[in-house]
DNA sequence: TTATATACAAACAAGAATGTATGTATATAT
DNA sequence: ATATATACATACATTCTTGTTTGTATATAA
């Protein structure tokens, strides 16, 4: 076999996380095998074993690769000065996610995998408090934005900015499992920007 | 061996559903192997070959058990005839579900089952289907509820009864999300009633 | 009372899947 | 120019896991 530039390595690697990405979509993590993730990469497990220490460390390439730059990214439409009112900031970064969910292939099915094809156990179960911790974090930034909202009198009714970014960030979370679980995207995917909006509006004073 | 009674072997079989249940919930679905569960059971994989055809099968017992009767129970209490206006029944049959899954224990485990240990592929994403359908059964049932609540002049703002309920929905399946994830139960858990309250009274008039 | 089906246990065979060890051609550093 | 580390492929050993087969004691039906 031929030794490869340092460039090609880095392909190689990327054709094997791009792979994994695939395979674990189709058969769920664990029934994913390391050789179908070669042999869709069209490599040997040799080179997997190459760059990865085993399956779980794949799997953390793949979520760091776009999970990571969502979260930020959501973070920042929160919290970054804007000219826009609060609560059109909330719904605003509400609907960033969801734009990059339709427009990059790999964070959706991503997200997919991390939601309905994989088991959060053992080495898994640190996902989840991450996922969690993150969560309460994005709670956090949004109940600002209703503090705001509040402050500028811009709320219809009389609940607490906590209760109402609690809310608010159920929605949301419901709404990804919805966006993910609906095939066809009949029932959700298709009117997630409405269902914010409309979720927003809700609160939204007149 | 000694051969039992009928009575004996019935109780076998639940303590092997038991059992799976169990395993499931702390090795994973993929992870739980038909050993495991026979050992816990206090039996051999024999006994498990005898009462069940293999581990999907086990999968799908442990769910009838629990599963489908709370979708019966939630239909139930959205659509019954009630005493109470429409925005509290629909508030009622969420917190019925939270009741059950607070008094239940087979049931939570199941929930989490289902939820974050289980990998919807092959063989189990027909029930990945059955889920899509029950829910888009109970939004309906809440829609009506929430076309009740109009007619008598209940809600608060001017949304169509439709958008009222993909969001009551979305926000309920967050919460059951959350509920579930929430390990010790500080963040969601805890007021997951409290939640429902404030959900309902955001659209309640006055 | 006896034959049979039941309710398992125990043993067996076969195939995955994993991790590691070894081989090797070639970039690359010196 | 050469030594070495790199980037894999190949082969091997081991461990799980599964499904099936066989054995067997005993409820239960006849």
């Amino acid at each position: 076999m031929v030794r490869k530039t340092k460039e090609d390595a880095e392909l190689t690697r990327k054709r094997i996380i791009n792979s994994a990405r695939a395979v674990f979509l189709a058969r769920g993590v664990s029934r994913s095998t390391l050789e179908h993730i070669a042999a869709h990469a069209e490599v040997t497990r040799g080179a997997v074993y190459w760059h990865f220490k085993n399956k779980t460390d794949i799997f953390h390439a793949i979520r760091d690769q776009v999970f990571l730059p969502l979260i930020d990214r959501m973070d920042d439409s929160l919290t970054l000065a804007s000219n826009e009112d609060p609560l059109t900031q909330i719904e605003n970064s509400l609907c960033v996610t969801f734009d990059d969910l339709n427009n990059n292939i790999e964070m959706r099915q991503t997200y997919e995998i991390m939601m309905i094809k994989c088991e959060y156990v053992d080495e898994f179960s640190l996902v989840l408090q991450q996922i969690l911790s993150n969560c309460s974090s994005i709670t956090g930034k949004i109940q600002l934005a209703y503090e705001r909202a509040e402050a500028q009198n811009l709320l219809a009714c009389k609940h607490t900015p906590l209760a109402l970014a609690l809310d608010t960030h159920l929605f949301f979370g419901g709404l990804l499992h919805m966006w993910v679980k609906d095939a066809d995207g009949s029932m959700f995917r298709n009117q997630a920007k409405e269902l914010i909006k409309s979720h927003i509006n809700l609160r939204r004073k007149q």
